[in-house]
DNA sequence: TATGTCCAGTCGTCTATACAAGTGGAGCGG
DNA sequence: CCGCTCCACTTGTATAGACGACTGGACATA
């Protein structure tokens, strides 16, 4: 099916290149949206690959959401693409590119102190434990979006405060200085009311809708890196999820039963 | 390490015995967080499978959230635990059952009509179809929590008039009735003030903060079977929500670097 | 017509094996 | 002490084959 045969000696992995083929032809319109993808067996002999490779891209195709299996009849094209890449974690500056706004910051407040409990306590931080906390208010294209204040543990970043740059994403300072990378977040929003100093920073009445975000951000091994809270305004922002049902059988990464 | 054998007459997966009884000792405090589950080899040996069978059930756990793997290193207890069933698609009944609230609606509009536009939109119906129009405060324990306003097209379940019990959950009776399952939402929050209905109709003051949910769900192969329209109260309402990377390499089902 | 049987095609599970590649420690040599 | 190699252990990728279970259509039967 495919026009050109896989690269073997690539370090790209076989079931990757499929992968990517299959996206490929998706995107193109080759596959369409409810069509049956080529089974494992066709692009096992069509590609040259035992079933096993054949299977994992599929299944890695699945993961991705834009494929589904059902057992005795096949995997097929999905409707519901997830090419916008819906809520992964993305820093504020990644986001706003994302969406080809120009990120920019005005720092408040960039010092050490100690916690309050509330970080403490999301930070798992230890008795004396000191933590940096950073208070910008950001903008997308000069218009104020939000005032997001940033806690980071000390031990993790020592010298951050000599290496940040505040025109820089804190996310790419904490990669390139410190190894930091951020896997995973858990984020609470609250509709509330601005209050007298967030309409100011914000530029907008009193009283006005806003989102409150509370934000702890984990690294791969679970340790909690980042906690953050953010006010956002709420005529300039909304929330966009991807909510799954979890299956109980789960599985090498995906369809079910 | 594990005291009873594997059921291999079961019809239940190996690879899904092992992730259990590997749960079970996540659970059970028996595996640590941060510390390292037995390797794909140490299972493989010491239930008597193969290595890919090992691996599949590691993946699986890793699937979950409840570990994760490193190349070279193994595979560890995950510290953020995926045990609250973070967001998944629930309806609000099943939600409520969760919190341990008793779930309560009084139906305010039920009947069939044509789609406004982007309801039509949103559900992807042709010229004429039409839809069952759903208005319902909705109860927790008493306390207004939410006015939530569904669409479902009328081809997908003719007779829903007759087969609806106003006392038990929408979902419910669409999987009882008709099969329908749903598999996945996108969901928008926003922030609001409640309107002068809105507050009269859950108790509150009027420009009280509020959510406005609106919200698609699909069916597994993508076709968009729901539509819902809601406000919830902000003050007794939080979204809650996890972020995750998504790697570039995906795979079987999930680690990456 | 309605029902049941068979069968080809599909995905799901499992085995046994092989090699590649990353990690971290032991031990050696300068 | 530092740097190096080597090695054991880990996960990642890939193969070839086997059997099971489910789907849907073709076909035969009552």
């Amino acid at each position: 099916m495919s026009q050109f045969a896989l690269d073997r000696k690539s370090v790209i992995p076989l079931y990757y290149q499929i992968q990517q083929r299959l996206l490929e032809q998706i995107r193109s319109g080759a596959l369409k949206v409810g069509q049956p993808v080529p089974s494992e067996q066709e692009i096992a002999e069509s590609m040259g690959v035992s079933r096993m490779t054949a299977r994992h891209a599929l299944k890695s195709l699945c993961s991705l959401g834009m494929a589904y299996s059902q057992r005795g009849k096949g995997t097929f094209v999905s409707r519901a693409k997830l090419e916008k890449d819906f809520r992964q974690v993305l820093s504020f500056s990644e986001e706003m590119r994302a969406r080809g706004s120009q990120p920019r910051s005005r720092v408040l407040i960039f010092k050490r102190q100690n916690p309050s409990s509330e970080v403490a306590q999301a930070l798992h931080l230890s008795a004396q434990e000191q933590v940096f906390m950073l208070r910008r208010i950001r903008f997308a294209d000069a218009v104020p979006l939000c005032i997001e204040c940033t806690h980071v543990p000390v031990r993790l970043c020592p010298d951050l405060q000599r290496k940040f740059d505040p025109r820089n994403s804190l996310y790419q300072t904490l990669f390139e200085n410190y190894g930091i990378q951020i896997d995973l977040a858990d984020e609470v929003a609250e509709a509330a009311l601005a209050s007298m100093e967030e309409a100011r920073l914000l530029r907008v009445r009193k009283k006005s809708p806003v989102f409150h975000f509370t934000r702890t951000a984990y690294l791969l091994n679970g340790e909690p890196a980042e906690f953050v809270k953010s006010t956002y305004r709420g005529d300039r922002c909304k929330v966009v999820n991807r909510l799954t049902r979890v299956s109980k059988l789960t599985v090498g990464g995906e369809t079910q039963e």
